[in-house]
Order: C-alpha cells, then sequence, then structure tokens
DNA sequence: TGTTATTCGGATATTTATTGTCCGATTTAT
DNA sequence: ATAAATCGGACAATAAATATCCGAATAACA
C-alpha cells in the first residue's frame, strides 16, 4: 500500500505553479532542477497532469507547464488520481466464489463485506484528500516561510519563466 | 496506492477461523484449497498473522491455525497492517529541502504541508478500517447466505478439522 | 516561408516490490 | 525412538514502479 513518489512530486510541482504570473510557464526540465529530481521522470508525472486537465500544457521553444483551472478548484485527491489512476486500492477477486463451498453468482447479489469495508475507508481517504486544495497548501506554505527564502524564490522563478506563446 | 492480494485472503481466512469449534485449527493448506488459492503463499499471509499475534499457530500433526484472540477484538485495520506493515502510504522524501530554493533543516521545524494532508487522510482510511472487527463481517456473511449453503460449510469444516493438542 | 532550436509526448530499459515456490526446522502422534 | 505432518523462513518468477531515451510537434527567428 505504497503511494508513488511521483504524487509528491506532482502535488510540489502544482504547489509551484500557483506562483507563476500570467501567461507564463515553467518547463519540465526547470521544475525537475528545482527540486532535484529526474527530469525525465517529473515530465512523465507532468504529461499525466496533463492528461487529467489539471496542467495546461505548451510545446516548443518558450513552451512549459502552467494550471489549467484555479488553484482553488485543484484539490490533492485530482493530482492523486491523475498519477496513481481512479481505481480501488483494495481489489476484490471474489474468492468468496471459489473452493468446495464457493457461492454461485446468484448468491452474490450483495457485494462482499471486506469489500464493502474497504470502500468504505477509501471514500473516508478520498474525502479527506478532497477538503485540501493547492491553493490551501500554496499558503500554508508561504505562511511558514521566511521572507527572504521567498524572495529567492521570486527571483529563482523570474530568471525560469519566459512569456508564453498566446496560442493554446 | 494497491493493497496485496494478502489482505484479502487474510481476511477471509480470518472470518472463516471464526467458526472453528474451541480447540480446533485449520492447516494453512486447507484455509488455501478452502478459497482456492496458491497454499504456500496463503502460509505466508498465515505467518504475518501469527507475527502480529492475531492467529496462534501449532505445529506437527493435527497442528493448524486458530484465532489467538475474541473476534469482536480483531479489526481490518489489525489484519491490513499485519500483512502491508504499519508505515505510512505516503513517504515524503523531503524534496523542500533540495535544489536551488531548497530550506534548510533549521527552517523546517513544521512538517511538510502535503505529507500532513496525507497523514490525516490516512488517518481516516485507518479509523475507519478499525471500525470494523472480524466479528462484524462474520456476522454479515451469515446473514447473507442461504441455510443450505451454511450447513455445507459446517460439514467441510468437520471433515478438515482435528482437534489441537493443548501445549501452545 | 523555410529552417532551426526547443519542448512535450509516448515508447523503451532498469530497478524495486509483489507474488509465488521450495526445502529445512520443529513438533506431535505412534 | 521414529516417522509423519506442519509451520517458518530462505529462495525464484512475475508484475509494477522508477528512470531514460528518441521522435513528433510547435514556435521563434532569419
Amino acid at each position: 500500500m505504497q503511494i508513488s513518489k511521483g504524487v509528491e512530486w506532482a502535488a510540489h510541482a502544482a504547489v509551484m505553479m500557483i506562483a507563476l504570473p500570467e501567461g507564463r510557464g515553467l518547463k519540465a526540465e526547470a521544475l525537475a532542477r528545482y527540486h532535484e529530481v529526474p527530469t525525465a521522470y517529473m515530465a512523465k508525472q507532468l504529461q499525466a497532469l496533463s492528461k487529467a486537465g489539471i496542467v495546461q500544457s505548451s510545446r516548443g521553444a518558450h513552451g512549459g507547464y502552467r494550471l489549467a483551472k484555479t488553484a482553488t478548484d485543484i484539490t490533492l485527491w485530482d493530482i492523486t488520481a491523475a498519477i496513481e489512476g481512479h481505481g480501488p486500492a483494495f481489489r476484490c477477486t471474489e474468492i468468496r466464489q471459489n473452493g468446495p463451498c464457493g457461492l454461485k453468482k446468484t448468491d452474490c447479489r450483495k457485494p462482499c463485506q471486506i469489500a464493502s469495508a474497504f470502500a468504505v475507508a477509501e471514500r473516508a481517504f478520498r474525502d479527506s484528500l478532497k477538503t485540501v486544495t493547492i491553493a490551501d497548501l500554496g499558503a500554508q506554505v508561504v505562511e511558514n516561510l521566511r521572507p527572504e527564502h521567498l524572495s529567492d524564490v521570486g527571483h529563482w522563478l523570474e530568471s525560469e519563466t519566459m512569456p508564453l506563446s498566446e496560442k493554446t
């Protein structure tokens, strides 16, 4: 029951992109370098976010990524689901239908109790993550930051960002 | 974010063992055969349950497994933790300390906000599973079972169980 | 308008975790 | 004492996560 590193990286990248000025983007390589993680694998996570409609990509020179919607509309669950998939963590294989006393399919109108219990727990997990937006996270990060560090980030952003082209 | 099959098998096995008469046990091979799953791998899960103090094992002839405590004292979380481990699913690698604008350790007195959010969600998941005992599951299973099937299980149990030795 | 530099996107290796198997250690019945 | 039976941990195969590469597409510039 492990959550992939990609979720951590994608979440940090998303929070980072909140700080982007209007009409600017960050390329995958820059986002990877900022957190000192492998470029190509970070790129893969960004592709997943792009497919999920969380970020918007621009190709070619001066291309890059930016948020596709408001930071208050992007939850931690959105990011997790984009990377890990929407499927349930507990996969019921219906072993109650196996073996010498296996139930017939017609006797299985109600779902397996064990699977149901996990479904409830997973819903609680999801609902909790859905209450946290990356806007919340960004605000908390800024709150617990020394002012000088904040300006460091600002300078880095300016040195890395280029005006994006107008076309989508 | 997958939960291993072992959890499913272990949970079904635990529910099965509720029905064991006092002083009797089921060997790993029988539990595996009952649900039609690989014997040796099922045995591995039972070993994990044994280490966690959920089941009790007896070796040698007429050996086997039985519950080590009351069914009302064994939760679905106990079983999950025994198989998957107690560690968090989201593993924070502190990438906020990396890169050109990385935070110094002294600036990281508060835990990473992203990790915190996942910790809350995982707690909700755990707490949900902790409310479900295998006694609950067993009762629900019996409730949704045709009487004739119930007696099938009873007969199978009688044919498979042997009196366990007295010594632990 | 062609050319080139740049960046994303999917196909491809490598490593790690899960799944599955085997044989020795231990215990009990005879 | 002996032998049959069962658990327990060490060992292999498979699937998934991690990391990498190269082609496709786009925009800037001459």
